[in-house]
DNA sequence: GTCAATCTATCTATTGATAGGTAACGTTAA
DNA sequence: TTAACGTTACCTATCAATAGATAGATTGAC
């Protein structure tokens, strides 16, 4: 059984990633959960204070699962393919970030240099994964794509309504 | 000196791909330029006829300057990372149709359809493009791993505020 | 006089946020 | 033992601001 605090967490993270920060209010998630939006409020003072809670909170969870993943498997990349497919496909939603990165500067400040943190730690991680005999420059070169590539086509596989748009463009990196 | 519809147009673009659908109202918008909500309204009887109306117009302005960049230089996949490259450093701000792409069943249903249709015709352009020795499903998935990466940059190069994340990640596209 | 383009005024709904109340429960101290 | 207190987790009620939208008046060009 989790806690209310979980709970709102689960399902702000849940519609945000659906609809956007703007399009999703206490009130909403308050009633989702049977209770009042005052209460929400007793959680997070401000609507931003939730934002980089789930930020960080998505951000915690991303790398601990990637990191498991990463040591099944003896690919990284492939590592972060799945776990990005499985975002996607576990919930037909695209990335926390990525939705609040778009939104870029309708959100708090505060809020969207959590979210550029987040893909920063995304692209040092994939190229810490590389070989040492590439390039720095080039190392950083190949997981900015990656992350770029691994976005855009969860936001095109949302759009279009075809998961197998986000495996064929995801697996076009592993060449 | 252009008419009312097309600055309100020019300015519910910019705002739009800024700060996304829900941030932008029509009492801003008017504001802007010196009018009142309620004569947004007589030229957009709703929200949603602004946004499809937007749509539509970027994705004429888009392919009309693709086909025109496409005849000066000979690599047709150039042609679309320098219109994309265009879009984003002249203003600061991610495709349109990434941004409502993003915001996905949180905007109005006849909205996301139009999105869809800029992207699907966008693939469609590119895999066009390709060898013809190279197989259709090849060039579709090539086509969508090309889209997906423009998209994916705008949207990271955005959030991280410099514009060069763009370049690198679409250079990759060329190799 | 007609009509396009704008206005004023207003409606209802919703938003984020706050003040202050209450019921339940555990802790403490006489 | 029990009365007092504090804390947690909600609640009701309400606020000012803003939203999309509409009705109907006005203005000015042709």
């Amino acid at each position: 059984m989790s806690t209310t605090v979980e709970k709102l967490l689960d399902q702000a993270e849940s519609e945000i990633r659906q609809r956007g920060y703007h399009a999703v209010s206490f009130r909403d998630l308050a009633a989702s959960l049977g209770i009042k939006s005052a209460s929400v409020h007793y959680y997070f003072r401000q609507k931003e204070d939730l934002g980089i809670a789930l930020v960080k909170r998505y951000g915690e969870q991303f790398f601990s699962i990637l990191d498991e993943k990463a040591e099944e498997l003896d690919n990284p990349l492939q590592a972060v393919i799945d776990v990005y497919r499985n975002a996607l496909t576990s919930s037909d939603r695209i990335c926390l970030c990525g939705m609040l990165g778009a939104e870029g500067c309708g959100i708090p400040k505060t809020l969207s240099d959590e979210v550029a943190a987040f893909f920063q730690a995304n692209i040092d991680w994939i190229a810490e994964t590389l070989p040492k005999t590439v390039s720095v420059a080039e190392r950083k070169r190949r997981a900015e794509h990656s992350v770029a590539t691994l976005q855009g086509a969860m936001m095109l596989a949302t759009s279009l309504n075809d998961h197998k748009v986000f495996d064929r463009a995801a697996n076009s990196l592993l060449e």
